[in-house]
DNA sequence: CAGAAGGCTTGATCTAGATCAAGCCGAGCT
DNA sequence: AGCTCGGCTTGATCTAGATCAAGCCTTCTG
């Protein structure tokens, strides 16, 4: 890997501890690169040979059985993914696919393993970061079995609101039928969401969202930090 | 704790490996409890000041949002819950209680934390446990989206026929109510389920359950090892 | 500029499962 | 034995959301 992406990763929680040269010794047989839309990372059922880390774009990861499938969840930079599959030399149980234009690191998963046993920061890393894949599901899932459309969709928009500053008006980071999927639903009860929302003071117009009763919305959605704040 | 419990709970995968002398120091701060059934252990919100070890009975994991609740989970022996938030130190995300009576060792956090750090051993055990968690919570969500309640129950009885030995004939170790509740259904609808899967050769009897047509069943219930499959 | 294509919206219908409302039946008790 | 209580079953209804089927509008392309 070309040493000019060193200090970008290096900065990542992930491996901001540990010694140089585990460090160096783990960038030697990792790489970077650069994903179109749509592409196919890896299959579920498939040995887990690399660890990734998405730096820019997002990943989907979803599951297929039986002809079905649904998306379990996305991954948005910076973190890993298959973390767990790589740790225990297990198969994938997800599949994953980028949405957009993504970079991603991808590191052999028989390092990592190596690397984990001999570096008592990188470990202490590797397990917060495992721990946190797994709250961030459990909070995806609490949502989901929880909250209907209309309120996964107005805690959704409280959330994106925040990260966009906080103002009154934003942008949605989405195209709609993606945020759909992303909030498990469909382009069309998506639709028919935003304007069940009109109510509480929201108004869309293509990609921008205006919050013109603040208060009405947050008693509508109960946002909670158990599972809206992602930082905990 | 008495030292009378040490042998039984060193003999589980989480310390199996580590040093005698930092698990004599996590057993000093450690107890086992037997609970009653029914008895909620935890609160989510609450800070996690124990890990928790599930020695035998079962415990079921659930959270509330807005007067909603629902089944997050149910651990069986032996494993431990709650580890993400311990390792995190952050607040419990579900909160637990026994279905039966149930028998489990509680560790303070804080001494879990300390001994990951120095034992190189149990903090391998600690990440291989804590990235099992992980997976099991993935398989349950792509059985609950993936599946409709009557292949979650035709799966789960294909799942139990293996753990009581593969027989055609077995019992079923919980009552109806509860079984419905951990498949993620009503009792009502887990009865007309039963119903809907004597077309494939199943017959019930209280709590005893023959099936006459393995195949049959199988083909209908499609198991999948990246769904199914516990030890992987 | 015209046409096509893809995303968005809207309405109509369908479906899995929940909920509501009785009955049923076996176990334990007086 | 007769009663009662709790869990199970059964049927009827309700509901969130999916699916199907158009139309609409913007953007891209020849």
């Amino acid at each position: 890997m070309p040493e000019a992406q060193y200090p970008e990763i290096r900065a990542l929680n992930l491996f901001a501890g540990m010694a140089e040269a585990n460090f160096q010794s783990l960038m030697r047989g990792a790489y970077v690169q650069n994903f179109p839309p749509q592409i196919e990372l890896i299959g579920e059922g498939e040995p887990s040979d690399f660890l990734h880390v998405v730096l820019s774009g997002s990943v989907d990861l979803f599951s297929t059985w039986n002809r079905r499938d649904t998306n379990m969840a996305t991954v948005r930079p910076i973190s890993t993914f298959i973390l767990a599959a790589t740790i225990n030399s297990a198969p994938y149980l997800m599949s994953a696919r980028t949405l957009e234009k993504s970079r991603i690191v991808l590191i052999p998963s028989q390092d990592v393993r190596t690397i984990f046993d001999v570096d008592r920061n990188f470990a202490r890393a590797i397990v917060t970061e495992l721990a946190q894949c797994y709250r961030s599901v459990i909070k995806a899932q609490k949502d989901l079995k929880l909250r209907t459309s209309l309120e996964r969709l107005a805690n959704y928009l409280l959330r994106q609101q925040r990260r966009a500053g906080g103002g009154a008006a934003f942008d949605l980071d989405f195209e709609k039928r993606r945020l759909a999927s992303m909030l498990g639903m469909t382009p069309e009860n998506l639709s028919r969401a935003f304007k069940g929302l009109q109510t509480y003071g929201v108004s869309v117009e293509g990609t921008h969202i205006s919050i013109s009763d603040q208060v009405d919305l947050e008693r509508f959605a109960k946002p909670n930090p158990l599972i809206d704040d992602f930082s905990t």
